[in-house]
DNA sequence: TATCTATATGATCATATGTTCATATAGATA
DNA sequence: TATCTATATGAACATATGATCATATAGATA
């Protein structure tokens, strides 16, 4: 291929891209998106399902909901957290459906 | 959705996913792997067109082949790196397409 | 109003990660 | 063989990140 028929990638672009694969990098972050991909749930509720602290939970929701790929509604004393970005979780089933295939 | 109809991941997939994208995660993999995804270069032009240093596109091609995601071959001094998991370009190729057309 | 419940947050600490610098190495060439 | 070139690698350092602990807060309820 010829220098000149290169294509690359912006600056933006590149940190961008980083961006989301970081928020995909983390284990905890992974099991929540999953599980939220799945059903609208409480903060509760996923401490218990994912067996993590509060404080774990509620730290990892703020990361996902300063980057808008979670939303939450309050019902009560309950928060309920559900997915707001689509294209993360489909990245996201893409790469775990390959590996559950293998 | 009720609770016995949720699919949960296995430990060691929700690990495998983070480990994928966890190497997606970094700018300089980033451009390494998106410039390989469009042609096999040795070290030399890597470092030059990334505008990086020998040292840490030599680490970064370490952590890249440690996990097979690049393979590379000798021509006299030269060592000519290309991508081999095409899964992994298909996955960045598809965030990058995603951001650039918004 | 006092207290309880659910969630959020700040500080701290340990770990992971990426870069740089210095140097090693292997094959090519003088 | 001596040296040069391209690449690899180890050590050290700085930064980023995630968990925990303690505590704050807001709405519900007694």
């Amino acid at each position: 291929m010829d220098k000149k028929d290169h294509h690359f990638l912006s600056d933006e672009t590149v940190e961008e891209a980083s961006r989301t694969f970081k928020v995909l990098a983390d284990p905890t972050r992974i099991k929540i998106l999953y599980l939220l991909s799945q059903e609208e749930c409480s903060v509760t509720h996923m401490t218990e399902v994912l067996n993590m602290s509060q404080s774990a939970v509620s730290h990892q929701l703020r990361t996902l909901r300063g980057l808008r790929l979670v939303k939450s509604r309050r019902e009560g004393n309950h928060f309920y957290y559900s997915c707001s970005d689509q294209h993360v979780i489909n990245t996201l089933n893409q790469v775990i459906t390959h590996i559950d295939c293998e």
